[in-house]
Formats: C-alpha cells, structure tokens, sequence
DNA sequence: GACTAAACGAGACGGTACGTCACGTCTTGGG
DNA sequence: CCCAAGACGTGACGTACCGTCTCGTTTAGTC
C-alpha cells in the first residue's frame, strides 16, 4: 500500500483496515458538492495525474488539468500536494508501482548487471523512461520535486546496491578502499548520461560493457 | 565571437564584418522607438538574457523578462529565437564563454583527469553548474534546446573525450575493443549524476577515483 | 431579548424558559466537538457576525469568518440564516439593542425633530452609519436580506413616524389629505440620500431645514 | 461620445478623428490571438457588461463573465477598470446614453417637477431602475465605484437642479434663505428612498405630492 | 445508568470567481 | 524597412468562499 507518498504527513492513521481504492461499487452518479472519502478523491487524482503525466508529458502536466480529469477541484490537490512536481512525482508511482528487491546471488557483478538491466529495460521499453527524464529535468527547478525524488526514488534504489557492494566488500570480492557510491555513479549515471544527455542507446550491451570497464579496465594488458 | 549560436539561420552572411558588441560610443538615454542596428540589439538582449539566467535562475528566465531588462522588445526576441530554451543557452554562451581545447599530452588519462577536473570546477565553483543543470532540465521537455545543447555543448565536449581516446587506442595505450562512448558516460555522466540526482560532493578525489575504478579495476585482486 | 430574529421559522416554542446568553459561569475552555447549547451556540455567532460586521465591514462579512470567529462550524450557521445578509442584519440588532419608542408630546413637528435628530446622531456619531448604509446596500442584490430589513428595520420604524403623523392628522395639527408616507420620504429618505448617496454632512441643521422646508414652505412669501 | 467614462486615463487624444465603434465591415472570423484595435475591445466589452448588467443584475456581474461575453481577455478588462463596479458603471453609461438637459422655464417648481418625473420614468418603466439600485447599492462597498458614481452620475444631475433652484432664488421666486440641497435631498432622496428601502410605488402623484408638500407645506392651514 | 438521537466542531469536497503572470501573435507608430 | 512598445486572446497559476456533505464527539432526553 503505497499510496500518495510525496503529500503532506496526513491521518494515515485511519482505523479502517484498508477497503481503499474500492468505489461505492455500482457507478452510481456522483452526488455533487459535499465531502467525498478522502482515499477515493486522492486515489481519482493520482490515476488522473499518471494518465496525464504518461500521456501527454510533464509540459502539459497541469493541476488544473489533472483536476478537471479526475473531476476533482484545484483546492483539495492543493491541499495535499505542494508542488506540481511532487503530484506528478506522486502520480508516477502510482502508476508504475516498481518493485525494489535486489537479490543477492553471491556475485555482486552479477546483481548489478541484473539491477541496471532492469533499469535499462524500464527505461526504453517502457514509457517510463520519457516521464523519469522529464521528472528528473523538471526537479532542477523545484525543490521540492527535487527532494521527494531523492527522498523517495533514486535514493532508496541507488542505496540498494551501495549495501550490495559493502556486502561484497565484507566478503573480499571487492576492493577494500572502494567507493561504492563513485561505482554507482559510474553504473547508473553513465545510463542516465544517455538518457537525459547524449541520447546514445541504452542495451543490455551497454550494461555489459560498463560493468566490463569497471571489472576488467580500459586500459591495454 | 561566438554570438546567437541557436538562433534560426538566418542572414549570417550581413556584410558587417564585426562591429559586435559596440554601443553607439556615447552611452546617450535609448532614444525610444525606431531601428537599432541589429548587432547592438543582440548583444544586449544576450546580455540581459545571461545576466538573469545566472541572477534568478531558469525558473525565473522568461522572454518578458530579457525583453524588460535589454531594452528590446519581444517580437525582436521571437524574430531570432524558436523557444525560451533557446534563448537561455545562448545567453549562457554569451555569458560563459568556455574554452574547448583538450590538449594531448601523451598519457590519456591525466588528459581526461585534466578535463574532468576543469569541469567539476566550472560546475562546483562557478555559478555556472547550477545554470547548467537547469539548462540540462529543461531540456528534457524543450525538443529545441535539447536538441541545441547536445549539438552545441555536450556533443563538442564529449567528441574530444572520444577522439582523445581513440588516439590512445591508436597508439596502444588503451584496450582496443574499447567503446569510447561508453568510458565517457562513465565519466562525466558520473559527474552529471552528482550534479543532477544525487547532490554527492563533486571533488577532484571523486574526479580521481573514478578513473582508478577504471583502471584499477573495481575488485579486488 | 430580541435574538435571532432573522433566523428560520424554528422551535422557538422550545420548553426551556429563558436561560438565554448565559455562558457555563466558570469561563472554563471550549470543549470541542460534541453538541453545545443552542443559545449558547447563537449568541457566540451572533456576537462574532457583529463584531466582524462592525470591524471590517460588510465586504469582509463572511460565513467562514464568523464560524471561524465564534467557534461554530458552518453547518451550525447554514442551518439557521438562510442568507449572509440575514445573519449580518442578526448581527447587527445583537450588537446595537436600538430601542424604538416614539413619545408623543402632543406636536408632531417636534417628535420627528427629536426622532429624526436621534437617528442621525447614530449613523453619524457611532459606527452603526456605515453598517447600515451597507446592509441597504447588500439588500439590493439579496432579497432575503431586503425582506428582513424592511420587516424588521425600516418598516416599523416609519411606520410610527406614519402613525405618530395620522395622530397628529386627527387633532388637526396637519394637512387632512397628507399623504404620511410620502412626508416621511421626505425626511429620512433625504438623510438616507446623503448617507447613502451624496456624502453631505448629516447634521442637526439639516435635521431643522428638513423640517422647516415642509412647514414654512420653500417658496418666497 | 462617451465612451468609457471611468476607465483610467489613457490616450483619448488619438488623432483619428472619430472611426470609432464600426467592426471590420464583413463579420469575418477574429484571428485569434494578436493585438486588437483598442477602440473595438472596448466597445465589446462595454456592451457585454451592459448587456450581463441589465439581464442577469449585479450580483451575477462578473469580469470573467463580461470577458466571455465580450470575446475579450481578463487581463484586458483589468488594464482599464480599476474595479468591477467601474466596469459595471461604464456599462450601464454605455447602455442607458441619459441625457443630461436641464431646461429652464422660469417656473421652477414645474421644472423639478418634469425632471422628478423624468427620472421616476426612468426608474420604474425602463430595466434602469433595479440597475441603478444595484449599482448604489455595490458602491456602499466599493470605494472606486462609489467615488465614481458621484462624479459621474448623481453629482452632475443634482448640480443640475440645484443650479435651477440657485436661478430661482435670483429671480425671487424661492425663499433667500433656501438650501438647494436640502430640497434636493428632499425630492430625489425622497424617490431614492422608495427605490432603495421601501419600494413603495414611485408615481407621478408621489412627484406631485413631494412639491406640493415643499411648496403648500403640511401643516393645516 | 445505559442507550439513543440530535446537534455540534471540524473540515473535506466540487465549484466559481478572483486577480496575476507569461505566453506567442498581432498592430501601430517612429527613426 | 525594421524596430520599440505594448495590446490582444489564451490559459494556468494559487487563493478565497461558497454551499453541501461526511465524520466522530458530546450532550440531553428516554427507557
């Protein structure tokens, strides 16, 4: 249940157990003005914003549109959302609903060539990789877009493979003095180079390849 | 002089050689309406355009805004300019003025550890890392300067990295199936990682540690 | 005890006697959510809708704010004042207590001097002048508001100066075919005129011309 | 020609001498988004809120509404009227074109009677009379709209009479000692105050009666 | 003395309108 | 001819209240 991560801390602490997400089961006509449940109104909103966001991108990301979408009203998306980056940022999740396991097999290089593939693979083959390019570029101008998506994405992700190569290094398959945050950057950052710079392609061969530099080196023999 | 690098082509081929840059020798009040020559009129709009792109930032950076500050109006700015986007990395051009030269020393990867450094400083010591972040940013919904930045900025830069490279690779100091492209992305996307999602410190100990983990190698011997 | 008088037909025939405005006696704090007192509720609305009406004036009158003000929600106030005039013209009789007798010393001419001296001295030496020249004003766009007031303002208010008039008719101290009504236009019309309209000073003079003008006439003998 | 009569001052001085008002000649298509002539927005606008003022009243007079109508911009009407009931006045000008004539028979009791009579005409037998009520009414809270309906409106037309009494007295026909005002206020407040507060019926015989009361007095004989 | 029903506070909800800002297009008038 | 000046329609912004509607709490009246 990962449901509006990005909004403001709320009484999530609800006692219903959790019939979330259900509508009134019947479709009947929307009563007009008054209170609806929250979790129906929010759950409305964020499908609306992911639609929105997939489909037509972060530049026509809109409040105004996702509200008239989810024929919800502009004040409760303000009432939750602070930004228009963390709705969008909100929406996303609830659309793609990634999962964050990283299996450890023993072989370290093996898990990261596992990891970036998949990385590399909801990148390209899905529409994902347009809406994560965008999400990253709109942060650099809203804060707070910016630290949810830390907070919230790249962090937990990147922190997972940090943790696999001190585990790697605990057991010696790694260099002791290694920096395991530079190694991230030179995994994952050389993707995201082509994915919001160079525009280069994004394979597995790719992967492969940056994993061999970083094992067997450039350099001649 | 490099000036108005994205602008649309465009009578480049105006028989004055090169009074740019020049105001009329008499810093006289603006005399209102009528023709101004053209050079001067780009100058200061690419002036303005700089000075409140470094000020205030991209999300600030609006064509009412340059056109206010330069005196000019905004259909002179449309005449010259397809997008906002556009507008801002000429003006950071104008402003920035950046070298290109990747001398050769003979051992590439002082070379790379030299250009490396050269830009984690403009990016960490200058104003400049945060203009280009934004720019970067932005970029990811403005097909116009995304397409100007790789053609302008990025694309130069990083054909000399590769170009160095493959000069190495001639002379049998690097590995000889080695994909250029790929090492850059390891490098300066490194950078850009930092720069762009992870706000990890960008020193020259990072610049140096990931060119060890190239050469080196990442595990342990 | 004139509470409420705007306010819907209502239980006002609820058995408790009169144990009206009388707070707990121990000025202990607000409880919270749970049921209150009716009159207790009333008379923290209605002393909060004068006190904003008179503070901030009648473009700052809002149900939000009263509720917010006296500590009710605005469930409690839609469910007794059918408008925001009515609560506003409620908030107004709760906060001034006018008292409406009209002595009859036996000369006309005299009594409405007196009458018409003491209602300029309240629109133009209290605060009350402004908040009536408002709510006239609201009433022209609020029907609700325009019925009450003149139901419970204006109209029992000229009808003693008609009253008062048609005594004084009978003992042949006027013009047996004066139209009453028409006279009191005449003079609180022409005070309402300046307050509403014109802006002139409102005086004791004014009150006397008013009144000379109708009596000796204001054409030359 | 009057047009726009409260909009803040701008450059009526244009030279073209009086084109004004006439559309393209040919209903063709607007063309969107660019400039449009001045004078033509204005003219639309000023109808559209005559025409929203005299339907729909003043509680449902809207600058969004009037834009609609208008085919005009909000920004655009902001440019020009300070406030909605500037807006709303200007149109209500636009839509009534009053005229302004005082004639001057040398009776002038016979004269205040045609124009008492000219303006109860107007208020209870043309749609102007709710308008006007509403429009004195709005100004109780809004300054703008207030100051400007004494300049324009109520100002010039009592100046009018009050001139003709100032004649009157000159010629002996009016009592030296006579305040014009006064009177005033006691024929057009006294109208005002039916149209405003009673709404008792405002009719030719009222007219008579507020002069024969002024002239005969109301006092028995 | 416990139970129920009513009325409360709190405030979320869909709306409407506000007044502002920047967009990109257009017209006008001056040098 | 080309420029500045800036008005124009468009559309989104974020805010304020509207009047309607849950929701859980508290009290008063009934059993």
């Amino acid at each position: 249940m990962r449901d509006a991560v990005i909004q403001r801390e709320e009484e999530e602490t609800n006692s219903t157990p959790a019939p979330q997400d259900q509508r009134p089961a019947g479709g009947e006509r929307r009563r007009g003005r008054g209170r609806r449940p929250q979790a129906e109104v929010r759950a409305d909103i964020l499908l609306a914003a992911g639609r929105l966001l997939f489909q037509d991108g972060m530049a026509a990301f809109t409040i105004e549109g996702v509200a008239a979408r989810a024929g919800a009203s502009k004040t409760t998306i303000y009432k939750w959302w602070d930004s228009k980056g963390a709705l969008a940022l909100d929406g996303y999740f609830h659309a793609v609903e990634e999962t964050l396991a990283f299996p450890d097999s023993g072989n370290v290089i093996d898990d990261l060539r596992t990891q970036l593939r998949a990385f590399v693979h909801l990148v390209t083959k899905t529409a994902a990789g347009k809406v994560i390019a965008e999400l990253v570029g709109a942060a650099q101008t809203d804060p707070v877009l910016a630290d949810a998506l830390h907070r919230l994405y790249s962090g937990p992700r990147l922190a997972l493979a940090v943790e696999a190569m001190k585990r790697a290094k605990a057991r010696g398959q790694l260099r002791a003095d290694l920096d395991a945050e530079a190694v991230v950057d030179q995994l994952w950052g050389a993707c995201y180079h082509r994915l919001l710079l160079t525009g280069l392609p994004l394979t597995e061969q790719f992967v492969d390849q940056l994993l061999r530099n970083l094992t067997v080196g450039i350099e001649r023999d």
